[in-house]
DNA sequence: ACGTCGCTTGACATAGTGTCAAGTTGACAC
DNA sequence: GTGTCAACTTGACACTATGTCAAGCGACGT
């Protein structure tokens, strides 16, 4: 157990993931972090240059905090393109509302905020990335559907999985997150697959 | 063929359709618009209340210019449940690109501004109506699988069509209109009907 | 000549981000 | 004790975008 007092810089990114948990995405000011971390609007700005920077960083710790590696270890300990496709969408599913506090925030800034784009774009890659190993191991069992090409199902499957959809059926249509990645398993194994 | 001279108003929202549409989302202010038009910014005041208020009445245009429901005929005109999916799919489907830019607009606008979220929440609904009636119709046809409710499948296609989804797929990656309407005509009769 | 409609001009309030300069405070070194 | 360094505070300010307010101007109908 690490008890040491948490330096400001990680209480920081605590605070600000709280934040953009309980409140709605975009509308977490710097000074509604500031304030609730306990230091001055200025303090943010000497531990991170700006607001796009700070919510890249505190993604970051997200994945940190959160062993994404271990979860990722049925996925890729799989036997099967099949049982490798369904571990991929539990681990991956199961994460969505880990980070789908700074995921929105970030979403939210990809318009106006160059910098808050890229850092999206590059983790979204690795999720691509996911999704490909997943096709490949479904296309190596000659199980992968003769309808579409390597590509085009892991451009669907990454699109399926986008967190927009978990949050319009998890938090808008009020599904359990358990129903949600049954579904979504139960989609990818029919369109993905023939027969 | 009507000739007259375009009112303020109608040059306001066209100007600002095609803003949307070229440029990127969000990115279009207020004096962008105003100086494209030709008029000054406060003029835009004199039409529409606030920014919220001209991208909804911008959306509403371009359903009014592109006749949709002569889009939807052959969706309510279909005989069979599985034929009424295909073209209220494909119907939908090939809408989306039309009205993409605003859409875009309106969907980051959602977190911080709530008279767009409202706004953008109505229409959407009317979607969702759309797949309603398709997975009743299947359902009707004793085709709606037996794994989801009819509510769950009317969520799912809802959530299948989202703007998003398309846009990651058309966009991002790269697909054809045709490819993307058939890809996922394929998924949703795949994923919501049995055999 | 008068009003009024549609628009312009320019000043202003407000909210949030990001910058700058000067000051405080506490810990640690010598 | 004195010096100093880092972390933080305070307060002022620039900038951008939305939205508000008040005064004025020109064309057009009557």
């Amino acid at each position: 157990m690490k008890n040491e007092k948490p330096s400001t810089r990680d209480r920081i990114l605590n605070t600000t993931l709280d934040l953009l948990q309980s409140g709605g995405g975009g509308a977490v000011r710097m000074s509604d972090i500031a304030s609730k971390v306990g230091i001055s609007r200025q303090a943010l700005y000497l531990h991170f240059p700006n607001r796009a920077d700070l919510l890249v960083a505190a993604s970051r710790h997200v994945d940190a905090e959160n062993e994404i590696d271990r979860r990722l270890v049925p996925s890729r300990t799989a036997t099967t393109g099949r049982e490798r496709l369904d571990a991929w969408i539990e681990a991956f599913g199961n994460y969505i509302p880990v980070i789908h506090g700074v995921a929105s925030a970030l979403l939210a800034m990809k318009d106006t905020d160059k910098a808050a784009m890229t850092a999206w774009n590059d983790r979204m890659l690795a999720v691509r990335e996911g999704c490909a190993a997943a096709v490949d191991a479904l296309a190596n069992d000659d199980e992968l559907t003769a309808s579409m090409t390597r590509d085009e199902a892991t451009d669907w499957l990454w699109t399926l999985l986008a967190v927009r959809n978990w949050e319009q059926l998890c938090r808008e249509c009020g599904w359990s997150q358990d129903r949600y990645v049954e579904v979504m398993q139960q989609t990818a194994a029919r369109t993905l697959t023939d027969g």
